[in-house]
Parts: structure tokens; C-alpha cells; sequence
DNA sequence: CTGAAAGCGCTTACAG
DNA sequence: CTGAAAGCGCTTACAG
């Protein structure tokens, strides 16, 4: 393997100064086409690279951003994080990624670390809602996109799923399958993703002129075992309850799991959507389960490309918002939906 | 914000030379205590931080390295990279990240890509097993090493989980429990995971002076529906198996329902070992599933390491194994095993 | 349209 | 032990 050629070569090869070379292959500056096309032929005979570092050296970019997750390791994160950086790689962007794994300490050190280092830009990916104070009071002088499996509206840079927009498709989707009773059970109040997820439910159904049922979105929080909970609540209430929109897969499964016991059939009776596509990657004839899927590697996808944008001077703040793909299972649509189905 | 201390602003402020200061802070060449103690003192008070970039440009080293995924996307690709580029952000390496996403046309076109790019070191995430010859032919001229969720031994650097140790433990867990007709429900032959975790549980069945019941490892796919078959034909031939080694969760998955289907009970009648803990993140009262976690962000991270290891001029090729995590779960010990408790 | 020269911030022979 | 100087491979005013 011989030494790769560096731009002066293909100047001296090309008979041209390296200044004309530098412009030829960059683009900028003016330079006639004959030359240019001269330069570039022989950069391509010669097989040349340009060299990143040289360059980053000269133009003060350094054409590496910083990926900092509060907790990377979750399976949220993950997809978030593997579009974010492959699609920087794609653009030729390294990625020096830092995971807080949940430690607020840590969060502020790897910040700390990140401000110093010289990055182009900052990609921070989670759900901490007093992430822009804690970010914007450290002062970074690179641009910052936030990308979130959910986020409330901010003066930053958002990338993040669209949950309201998922809330207000589950709602249409139960009332254009003929349900009439249509309940919520979603986890704790004020968490962003709940109060999207549920602004969208409400708004669809009060487009609809219909009430939600039980007397409105009941709280509790993402677990199982508060599905296995909201049920029983159901039952007992004694409502004509024939639909659910669950805040997530978890609660789905606890209502169903219960109202399978209860000898209740799922969508039969009740029509269950859920939200995450939990069950995804598992080989099956049919999905199990009506849900969401929140793309997440796209969101972190898209979160890059803004950051890339921003980087080079354009851009608006505000939220962007990914769409979730509609993923329709049998837990609305049939045939009754059965404990082996959603192993 | 005003503009960052240059080493030239250092070595001024403290009243030597260019040279000496860099000395003094680069920890090589000879430098009077004094000397040494002055600039550092001075490089702290006007938080100097050495830029990377000028560093990179005169050592050559780059501090990037390459972390190229045949499927980035994957369950087992995604903590694999997460937990590899985390490691390396904190040792304040920066990666370019690509994705195959399982097409072989474009794990060349990144190879090549990666080829040409000052790279310090090459991470190769993934299972296929021409993947030696297939980086080894394209004759990289930095350190390479791979990171696999399965790994055969070979002359490269391999980093993967110990599949065989699995295999040993699930067969030693099954005898210790005092189960005497143990069967192996396993995927295709010659898949290098299958066959790592089929020497282990062979190796500690004759170790004990066992048969392996059904006359030998059951070889089939990784899917679900594989597991219900399997449990078929185990019932069909009427041998009294009392216990069996999954290969994965999902077979596991699949056994279990169709026993649970036939009134056999988990594990009183039959105990149940799986891989993977495809569960995990669903939080529950108590693990449903006996299985191992591979640990892949574990895997990811020593893969890291190893590669700055090498990089460093250190280390010795062969394959480093990752002990799997042993989940203990009811499917072995009990209480018996519902359906609902494994949504 | 083209070229000679300076300079980005470091490291490292070379000389003293 | 210390310093003046060269050089890493580019980009970009500046001059022609």
C-alpha cells in the first residue's frame, strides 16, 4: 500500500499551484472548467482523499458533534442513538457519544467535557424536562438539537415523535371501528409524552362529539400491573366500556390480561390500541396488538440532519415532529386475541 | 466567552518556550521539575485545553475510529454500538458510525469509505462469518476488531459473548435442579451461536454422565413457531423429557405455550432454559424466564477497549469472551408458569 | 482566472 | 534542561 497522495500532488501532477488545486476540488473560488476538470481528473488517477484533519485544522470545524444521552443504555435510546450517529456517518461526521446512564452528575460532567472539546455541534437525546436550562446555563457556543422519544415545545432545536398526532389516530381509529365507549388509560399526569398522547385522544373524540369514558383519562403510570389495575377499575365501574386507547404497550398487556381472565374477549368485547410496538422483532403470522410504532431511529435520524443544518447556519427552532407509524393488530380488529398471541 | 488559551498563550504567560511548554505538558522529553510544575500551574489558570485537531495533525492519530454495523438496527447490534462508542467517548475517542443494514454491497461501499479516512482503528459489529476475509481483503492499515453477539475463533480480535459457558450452565442448572431427561431445542446447524451453546451443554451432560434426551440437540430455526413444533413432536415421541435447553426465548417462548396447551406444566413437568432475556426492560414482579442475558453492552464496551488497546501497540489476537449473565426465572424453579406472565 | 505565501496549533528532530 | 525552527496538509486573503 503505497502513501496516499495529498493535494499537492495532484497539483504538481495536474501542472496547476496548489492554491488552484485547493479551489478546483473545493468548489469555491472561481476557476475555468477546463482546470478544473483537469484537477479533478487527476485527483481521481491519484486516487486522493482529502485529508479531514487538515482541514479541520484550517477551517476551525472539526467535523465531530457530540452525542450525549441521559441514559443510553434504555431501550428508547438505543434506536435514538444508532439513526442519530449512522446517519452522521453517512455525511462523514464523526460522533464522541457520552452516556449519563441516568446520573445527573455525570450528565454535567460529560457537558462539561463536550463544551471544551472542540465539537461542531451538540446532539442531546432524552426526556429530562429541565434539559434546555441545564444545557442552555452551560453556555455552549456550538449549536444544540435535542432529540426525544417525546418533548414539550421549547425555544430549542426538538426533534421528537409526534405523540399528539398518535393519540388523536388511536381515537379515529376506535370510533371508525363503531366503538362508542372509549376509554384512556394512560400513566402520570404531566409527563409531555402522556400529555400529548392524551391532548390528541381528547381533541379526536370531542371532533367526534364524543365523551371519553370513565369519565375521562385515567392516571396511574406505565407498568403492567397499573393495566391489570385499570381494568378491574373498568369492570367494577360497570360502564359499557367497548375501547381503550392504553398510553403504552405495558398497560395494554395488563388490560388485557385481566379482561382475559374476566372471561372478557379482546377486540370482541374490547378493542385495545396500544403505544411503543413493543413486540416488535418477534416473528409473528399477524401483529397481536393495534400500537404505534415511534420510529425512533428516524426521529434520531432527523435529529442529526437538523443538527447538521443548524451547523451550517440554517434552520429555525421549534419542534419537529416524526410521525408514528400506525402499526393495526388484532387487539381491534380481530380474530379475539388470545395469551399465546402476545408472547 | 472569551477565546480559548493556545499553548503559545501558555507558555508565554509562563515564561518559556513553545517547545518546553509543550513538553511540559506532553509528559515527554526531559523538563526541570520546576519547569514542569510552573507551565502546568499556568496551562490550569488559563484553562488550556490542548486542541485535538492541531494534535491529530502532527501525530497522525486521529482519535476516530470507525464502528461499522452489518445491521445497526438490530436487537443485538444496538447495545453491542452503544455500549462501544460510549467506552470510547469517555476515553475521548470520536466514531464514525455506518450501518449495512444487512446489504453487503454497502458494507463494502463503508469499508472502502472508512479505507480512505484517517481512521485510527476499525470496530466491525456483527455475525457474518465471512466477515475475516472479507475485511482482511480489503487490507486496512489500522487495527481492526470485531464485535460479535456469537463469534467462532479465528486469528482476528474478537470480542463476543461465551456462548459455550452458557450452554455448560444451563446444563449444570437443569442437573443440579435434579432433572434427568434433559432435551436441547436448538436453531440451525452450523450457525456459530448454536454451536457454541450446543459444545457447552454437551460437554456438561457427558460431564455428568448424561444423555441428551431425544437423542441429541433438536435442530430448527430461531422463531417462536419453531418451539411450538418442537414441543410437538417432544409429546409425540413420548420419551419423559423433564427438561430442555432453548437455544433462545423465543423457542422457549414457543415450547411453553404449546405444553401450557397440553396441561403440562412449566416447570413442574418440564423446566425450561432459554437465551437472551428478551424480557428484560418489562418490569415484573419476579423473572418468568430462566435464560442468560448476553450483556451486549458489556460485549460493546470491552470491544472498545481492546481496539484502543491495539491501537496503543498492545494486546494479542484471539477471541475474548464475555460471560452471559444467568437469569434465574420460574420457568426453572417455579411457581408454575401462566401465560400471563410472560406478556 | 491563477499563484506565492501565510497561517491554523501543535510535536519533534536538531542544536546548544 | 531549554529553545529556534521546520513541518503536518490544507484554505484563503492578497496580489497579479
Amino acid at each position: 500500500m503505497t502513501k496516499r497522495a495529498s493535494m499537492s500532488d495532484v497539483a504538481r501532477a495536474a501542472g496547476v499551484s496548489l492554491t488552484t488545486a485547493s479551489r478546483a476540488l473545493g468548489g469555491v473560488g472561481r476557476v475555468s472548467p477546463e482546470t478544473r476538470a483537469k484537477v479533478i481528473e487527476t485527483a481521481e488517477r491519484l486516487q486522493f482523499q482529502p485529508d479531514m484533519i487538515a482541514r479541520s485544522f484550517v477551517t476551525g470545524r472539526s467535523f465531530i458533534v457530540g452525542v450525549l444521552a441521559e441514559a443510553a443504555r434504555g431501550r428508547f435510546s438505543m434506536p435514538l442513538i444508532v439513526g442519530a450517529t449512522d446517519y452522521l456517518g453517512r455525511e462523514n461526521i464523526a460522533a464522541v457519544t457520552l452516556d449519563a446512564r441516568g446520573t445527573p452528575r455525570r450528565l454535567n460532567d460529560y457537558l462539561k467535557r463536550l463544551r471544551s472539546r472542540r465539537i461542531d455541534g451538540l446532539l442531546v437525546v432524552g426526556d429530562d424536562p429541565n434539559r434546555a436550562s441545564l444545557v442552555l446555563s452551560e453556555d455552549f457556543s456550538v449549536p444544540v438539537v435535542f432529540a426525544s422519544s417525546s418533548a414539550t415545545p421549547e425555544t430549542d432545536y426538538v426533534v421528537a415523535p409526534d405523540n399528539r398526532g398518535a393519540g388523536r389516530t388511536a381515537a379515529e381509529h376506535l370510533i371508525g371501528l363503531g366503538r362508542r365507549n372509549i376509554a384512556h388509560v394512560t400513566a402520570a399526569v404531566h409527563e409531555p409524552a402522556v400529555d400529548a398522547r392524551a391532548a390528541g385522544f381528547t381533541e379526536a373524540m370531542a371532533a367526534a362529539g364524543m365523551r371519553i369514558a370513565m369519565g375521562g383519562p385515567l392516571y396511574g403510570s406505565y407498568l403492567q400491573r397499573w393495566g391489570t389495575d385499570a381494568a378491574e377499575r373498568i369492570i367494577a365501574a360497570g360502564e359499557p366500556v367497548d375501547a381503550i386507547f392504553a398510553a403504552n404497550d405495558e398497560i395494554a398487556m395488563g388490560l388485557f390480561a385481566t379482561f382475559h381472565r374476566h372471561g372478557i374477549r379482546v377486540p370482541d368485547d374490547i378493542a385495545i390500541v396500544g403505544y411503543d410496538n413493543r413486540l416488535a422483532g418477534v416473528q409473528r403470522p399477524d401483529d397481536p396488538l393495534t400500537t404505534f410504532d415511534p420510529e425512533l431511529s428516524a426521529v434520531g435520524e432527523k435529529a442529526a440532519e437538523r443538527l447538521l443544518t443548524v451547523i451550517g447556519g440554517g434552520g429555525q427552532p421549534g419542534v419537529e415532529y416524526v410521525a408514528p407509524r400506525f402499526v393495526l393488530g388484532r387487539s381491534t380488529v380481530g380474530p379475539t386475541l388470545e395469551p399465546y398471541d402476545v408472547m
